[in-house]
DNA sequence: TATTAATAACTGACTGGTCGGTTATTTATT
DNA sequence: AATAAATAACCGACCAGTCAGTTATTAATA
């Protein structure tokens, strides 16, 4: 049988069981390899769903990556790369410590309103156990630097008098427990509770008592 | 071929292979469990090693428990029927809300101390996914009453004057957040980060922090 | 432009190894 | 001797990873 008249490109639009589209393919990967793998955990993620997530076979995974772990790692790994600490140095030029300090919160209560990327933390913290390079990683890429900001805020605000003198390390934490706290529950306890979690609401409250926490005392220590 | 020389059984009690130990096994089992599925997390963690740290064989374990599931299960929900909120009754009957408050976390405090139960809150969270029934339960009997606690202290140091009109709600959680953190951290990045996580510390920083935050304001709001 | 050849992208049936779970057998206890 | 407890060899479902073949796309040729 000769080749139907696909010559036609006047709209004969015969559909084609697939396409070529090895550039958007590792994009698409990705967004399926979030999806499962937040949805099941890394193990127990079928290859076979991922890929039909992501509208191919499982065969035309391995032309993209080594394995399921080279697909994990890439994925994580890729998530971290777009920009969790872009806004850090802009916001570390605020005039003050505190706002510095609120600009830095603001940031990252934006990002745990993209569903893309407050997934990372749970399941890098899940699958720690399986991929300590990736805890590591996470670890250097993005708690360190926030953390280091966060200290500095601290230690800027105590020099200028904005805050009293605390410990800048353990406040740092402090600062950011409630995001983990949002970031685990959103994904593990919401819709099981008979409450609905209000992340925005727990921020602002958050701020409102960080910022009295950290208020030098009104007269004498 | 008949049996090696096994007939000299001139009796000195040399150690049997194994004893009938029917009432202690399902103790040791869960503390096998414990250790193996926070080491490997539920899937990777296989029962050969579960046996093997409980000093039985994989056998044995269908003895006691009907499944891997099933087992997985029942370690949960036997670490969580101790006494986690054994406290919280005597707790509530101190003189004033701030004391009710301290006394509640320090209750947390001593409870991350123990390993054995701050490996729960990890593995809970990391196997939400595939028990999402455990999540719940988890929800019910412990973040729940322990949320409850806290909103009716908070709420009784407002009305006593003790505290400023805050959410108590959100209060709570910014109260449980650190020890969240806590948790977590211990399991996932110690060790990894170059300071050494001190969670006394912590707890110190965060209760001096939340004291402040809850005070009325000096004068006037 | 039409046809053919060459290549890159993709598919899906298949396989080999890995455990969860079972069972025939051995060992301890009464 | 009878029974209960534990073992270890075994089985089979499941799935990551492979590969021989298929289809789309591009390039070369007529």
């Amino acid at each position: 049988m000769q080749h139907p008249k696909k010559t036609a490109k006047d709209e004969t639009t015969r559909a084609p069981r697939w396409r070529r589209r090895a550039e958007a393919r590792p994009a698409e990967i990705f967004d399926a390899a979030l999806t499962v793998f937040s949805a099941r955990g890394f193990q127990a993620a079928r290859l076979e769903e991922v890929a039909k997530v992501a509208g191919i076979s499982k065969g035309t995974l391995y032309l993209y990556f080594e394995s399921k772990t080279a697909l994990f790692e890439a994925m994580a790994l890729e998530l971290m790369r777009v920009p969790v600490l872009a806004g850090l140095d802009a916001v570390a030029q605020a005039p003050s410590a505190r706002e510095a300090l609120l600009g830095l919160m603001q940031t990252m209560g934006r990002m745990l309103g993209d569903p893309r990327r407050s997934a990372l933390p749970k399941l890098i913290i899940s699958e720690s156990a399986g991929f300590p390079e990736l805890a590591r990683i996470w670890l250097q890429t993005v708690i360190q630097p926030v953390r280091a900001r966060l200290v500095e805020f601290v230690e800027r605000g105590i020099a200028t008098g904005e805050f009293r003198a605390v410990d800048p390390w353990e406040t740092a934490k402090l600062v950011m427990a409630p995001f983990l706290l949002t970031a685990i529950w959103m994904r593990t306890f919401e819709g099981l509770d008979d409450r609905p979690f209000d992340a925005a609401a727990l921020i602002r409250q958050h701020t409102d008592m960080l910022l009295r926490g950290l208020a030098p005392a009104a007269s004498g220590d």
